[in-house]
DNA sequence: TCATTGTGGGTTTTT
DNA sequence: CCCACAATGA
């Protein structure tokens, strides 16, 4: 641990050498350290009772039951200051668990605002995974693994998990790597090692092979010197339970521990608390048992519903006082979120007197594309009235509803983002590019030598791969280190031949570098004299620009590391995406990745049995998994500061076919007095209006004579029809204030707006007029060339905005 | 080695 | 319906 006198956590740091105090006048110890942080601790004020009883219950298991936007970061950054202004730990004796990067970032800053000074001296604050590396590199030996082991990404992953199923010789139809990769990430996420699997399980996949492809995977992991990421918390149990002077010496060590959202631990995560805990009980779980959300990928809500019974002495703090939302939208997430049965109860108030509150609001329409048309008449009628399109959110039950708002967004020129989707780290280039810099950096990562062997082509293809493969099996050898023996040989054909042996070369060259050169530089070089770069540059498609733009900004990033292995290790523990809030512009998000967040504004469409609740979690995890869709509708409305505004389709795409469909339960689920049933002020004639407004058992029926005793194909492509003859109709008869908006902006003609709408419809085949690669100008994005084009829909890569999809009639030459 | 056709699957995602 | 990926043929 760092002393340097300069260093402005020095202050924080207790007076005793490396014993915390236990013993020895404790208590009069404890008493005149907190009457000094009664009077000179700033962090405390403002602390309402519950919050500061958090903060301060510092002995002994402490569960908080933090409802959403009850101050649950504040509670955890203040415990930290507090341990440690209060002296009862050095900054590198606690141990704080989050789950994401973002989190342990949000809170090394702020506890370094409430302490005022840097936190590099709280050594364990990190992601459960960070820290089980930190770990395992002390003692990588004692799992089977040198302590240079890299960690590997879910495609090394299932490249690796097809190899194995192949070498058993099973059908990869049937037995899928992907299949495989989750079954295995299930067991890792119950911490059950292959010796460890029940034998029902062990039999269920592979033709009873199951445990043998395990073994096998975790073999040939180990002979790569690799882990995947549920082997980060496995080998640490492992090693704990293996190696009790080891566990010891980290029970030792860790004087307090605190756990961000508890209610997403896994068993694996459970186990390696629990074992540390064992031998210090100052555990401190904040959580809320309504927002786990994440059961499907192995978390236990039981976790957190049996933490008393788990911790022995546990004391329960609930924190429900809500400091983000108004009251109408906390009664009906609270109204909502009673209907679950598991839960350890809590319900959120607020004191804030609002008397312009909104209700929270449930709107029909008649199906997803008028839909996302009144979501966004609503978001331009926010925004005339001032409000920001970042204070706005859209959050979706599934990604595929996104589309139809984008495209929507595009056409009336508004503002977007999506959080979420594919990040920068999985794009292909950059896992090519990543692929070329392992390969210098660690000689023997295999699995990075197979991704770019041959990318950019350069005549190695399958067969030659597979003399490779068999030497180095047959060897134990790493690839590179085979296809240099191979070189010496007349094994191979003379092309392939001096094309590896260039290659391998190139990996010397680069690697004598490694020492000298500048990691971003070195990596600029890499890219370019391995022709991987030029590859792109060759590549005509639309997407190589962007990708040329990635790399740079690829080896930019590089530039700001110590060294390749650095950058490296860095990127496989934190895949952070890039982006901030930059422009003005509405939040496209899914339910999921808005936990955590909030909004003024936030829209929820889609709540339609099958869709929210989602059919598939029904069918799969039956009660459970309903109540986990609630939660999770739960934590939609709980991202609202002001207004949510709730609307269900009556008929909704499925699988390409229409279906009609019936409210979620969840509206019905609704306190009344709270919500109001809107009618779309877009006009919506006689469909479904009749249920409207009077409450009785199914409020939310649409009481279309024809749903119930109709469902043949014929009749929904009938309906269907109807309701593209009553939404153009519509549009002209309320359509006045998009319109309006629209000419406001000078763009086109009110008229002209629905002849786009209806040209989208019907003659979306037609030839454009415009052919790609040429340059345009879009009243909105500004200039750029045009990628692709579909009929009448333009994909245009804007100079500023990026790609965007856009009709025709909205862009003209310049 | 590349382009075309066929097939299957379609919820949520971090490390 | 639409996308991604795998097998197939030139």
């Amino acid at each position: 641990m760092p002393h340097d006198p300069s260093d402005p956590t020095r202050r924080i740091e207790p007076h005793f050498e490396t014993e915390a105090p236990v013993s020895g006048g404790i208590a009069a110890r404890a008493l005149a350290a907190r009457q000094q942080a009664m009077q000179n601790a700033p962090y405390l004020e403002g602390l309402n009772p519950e919050q500061r009883a958090a903060v301060e219950t510092l002995e002994g298991p402490v569960l908080v039951l933090a409802g959403a936007g009850t101050g649950k970061t504040r509670v955890l950054t203040t415990r930290i200051a507090h341990i440690l202004t209060e002296n009862r730990a050095f900054p590198g004796q606690i141990l704080a668990v989050t789950f994401t990067n973002k989190a342990a970032r949000e809170m090394k800053e702020r506890i370094g605002h409430l302490i005022g000074g840097n936190v590099e001296g709280m050594p364990w604050l990190g992601t459960f995974h960070s820290i089980c590396v930190k770990i395992l590199r002390r003692h990588a030996e004692l799992v089977g693994l040198k302590s240079s082991f890299t960690i590997l990404d879910t495609d090394d992953q299932l490249r690796l998990m097809k190899q194995v199923i192949q070498a058993e010789g099973l059908d990869e139809k049937r037995w899928t790597a992907r299949a495989f990769a989750s079954i295995i990430d299930g067991w890792k996420n119950r911490a059950l090692t292959p010796d460890q699997l029940p034998e029902g399980e062990a039999r269920g996949f592979g033709n009873g092979k199951g445990r043998k492809l395990y073994e096998e995977y975790q073999d040939r992991l180990s002979v790569l010197n690799a882990a995947d990421f549920g082997d980060l918390l496995l080998h640490t149990i492992t090693l704990f339970r293996k190696h009790p002077d080891i566990l010891a010496d980290y029970q030792r060590r860790f004087r307090y521990m605190l756990v961000d959202e508890y209610q997403d631990t896994n068993i694996a995560q459970y186990l390696w608390l629990r074992l540390l805990a064992q031998g210090n009980p100052n555990i401190c779980c904040v959580g809320d048992d309504d927002q786990s959300i994440y059961g499907w990928r192995g978390a236990e809500v039981d976790n957190i519903l049996r933490f008393e019974h788990d911790f022995k002495g546990a004391v329960v703090i609930r924190l429900e006082r809500n400091y983000r939302s108004t009251s109408h939208i906390l009664a009906a997430a609270s109204h909502l979120i009673a209907h679950n049965e598991g839960r350890l109860g809590k319900t959120l108030f607020t004191d804030l007197a609002d008397p312009d509150a909104e209700r929270v609001q449930v709107a029909n329409v008649w199906d997803s594309e008028e839909e996302a048309r009144s979501i966004g008449e609503e978001i331009e009628a926010l925004q005339a009235k001032g409000h920001r399109l970042n204070d706005m959110a859209i959050l979706v039950r599934a990604s595929f509803q996104m589309r139809e708002f984008e495209d929507r967004f595009v056409t009336l020129g508004l503002n977007y983002r999506v959080i979420g989707g594919p990040r920068f780290y999985e794009r292909m280039e950059i896992r090519d590019a990543m692929a070329y810099l392992r390969c210098v950096a660690q000689p023997a990562d295999d699995l990075a030598f197979e991704r770019i062997v041959n990318t950019p082509k350069r005549g190695l293809g399958e067969a030659t791969l597979k003399i490779v493969h068999a030497l180095a099996r047959a060897e134990r050898i790493p690839l590179t280190e085979a296809a240099s023996r191979l070189c010496q040989t007349e094994e191979l054909k003379p092309k392939a031949r001096t094309s590896l042996k260039g290659l391998l070369s190139d990996f010397d060259r680069w690697r004598g570098q490694l020492e000298t050169l500048p990691p971003g530089e070195l990596a600029e070089i890499i890219l370019d004299e391995s022709g991987y770069t030029e590859m792109w540059r060759q590549d005509r498609s639309a997407e190589a620009p962007g990708r040329l733009d990635n790399l740079k900004e690829l080896s930019h990033s590089i530039g700001e590391f110590e060294s390749i292995a650095g950058f490296l290790e860095h990127v496989s523990l934190v895949m952070d995406r890039d982006g901030g809030p930059g422009d003005d512009a509405i939040s496209l998000m899914t339910l999921h990745s808005a936990k955590g967040l909030e909004f003024d504004t936030v829209f929820l469409p889609g709540w339609e049995e099958g869709l929210f609740p989602h059919q598939r979690a029904l069918d799969e995890s039956g009660r459970a998994g309903l109540e986990e869709e609630r939660r999770l509708a739960y934590v939609g409305i709980t991202r609202a500061k002001r207004r949510a505004k709730i609307w269900f389709a009556s008929n909704r795409r499925i699988h390409g076919l229409w279906q009609s469909t019936v409210p979620s339960r969840f509206l019905e689920e609704l306190p009344e007095d709270q919500v109001e049933i809107v009618e779309q002020g877009s006009g919506y004639g006689g469909y479904g209006g009749g249920g409207f407004g009077s409450y009785g058992p199914s409020r939310f029926d649409n009481r279309d004579p024809f749903r119930s005793s109709y469902s043949t194909p014929g009749w929904q492509r009938a309906q269907k029809a109807r309701a593209e003859a009553g939404s153009s109709g519509r549009s002209s008869g309320s359509g006045f204030a998009g319109r309006a908006t629209l000419s406001e902006r000078g763009r086109r003609e009110g008229p002209k707006t629905i002849e786009g709408e209806l040209v989208a419809k019907s003659v979306s085949d037609a030839p454009s007029q415009f052919s790609t690669g040429e340059r345009v100008f879009h009243m909105k994005f500004g200039y750029g060339h045009i990628a692709t084009i579909e009929g009448n829909k333009l994909t245009i890569d804007f100079d500023k905005a990026g790609r965007k999809r856009v009709l025709d009639s909205f862009v003209e030459r310049p």
